[in-house]
DNA sequence: GTAACCAGTTACCTGTAGTTAACTAATAGC
DNA sequence: GCTATTAGTTAACTACAGGTAACTGGTTAC
């Protein structure tokens, strides 16, 4: 970007780009629902998944946040919505094909969850 | 868990197992820095990582955030912190073999991140 | 002695993420 | 008419993440 310092070499510019890159992912995906959101989502794809079963499944999630973060989530093409002819009406809500390049990393942030809670059992046994 | 739920299948089970799994990663990773910091450091194992140089390359950090992370990262054994006999003295911040479990977790997060850059731009474009 | 470097700490403040609870509006069943 | 379901919205609040700025305490160099 524009003027490099004289002391910046290839592995410093990298390493700015890497974190420039990380913050865009932490911006957009950060916050205590998203990730959680996406992670059913895809778990379900085979499933209508409306507003209130949504819900329901994600413990602790109040209608307000639900509704936010599928706002915010469907605004960045990472969801659909889309009205259901039932009675009473239900709204599904759908992983886009876009939105499923976050399935790698809901799988390492499980992964890691689990690996972390391995580890801590261990560190009190030892 | 302790009683199932009659409706409940081995898929569902398992996706309440992913999302507590990623809730937890969640709640250690979350924030604004500590992935920063950590990806940072990882980036920079051959050298003295003091705690002014880190704020200088960490664009934006406080003083005040960066010793808090760094204290929180410490605690969760993911950063050790030693003194340097150094004239004035340094404080040296490096990643910790259990630190390491994070980089593909930030690996995969910088690589997400340069992609929705790239179809950001093919959005505009198109 | 004063300016500059290091590694923080402290106090104060603000913005926003997130919670709770009440409410709208539509449909269906009893 | 009453209750229950759906999908949210709105208001009022709280708590904490994070920002800003001044300050400590030690060392070196001029």
């Amino acid at each position: 970007m524009g003027t490099v310092k004289n002391k910046g070499n290839v592995r410093e510019a990298s390493c700015q780009e890497e974190l420039t890159a990380m913050r865009d992912s932490i911006e957009i995906l950060g916050g205590k629902w998203k990730l959680l959101i996406m992670r059913y989502l895809t778990n379900r794809t085979s499933e209508n998944n409306h507003f209130k079963k949504i819900q329901r499944e994600i413990n602790g999630i109040s209608a307000k946040m639900l509704s936010k973060e599928l706002k915010d989530l469907e605004l960045n093409l990472m969801v659909t919505r889309t009205i259901q002819d039932t009675r009473p009406v239900t709204i599904d809500y759908a992983v886009t094909e876009y939105g499923k390049s976050l399935i790698p990393v809901t799988d390492i942030l499980v992964q890691w969850g689990l690996d972390h809670r391995e580890k801590i059992k261990e560190d009190i046994l030892v």
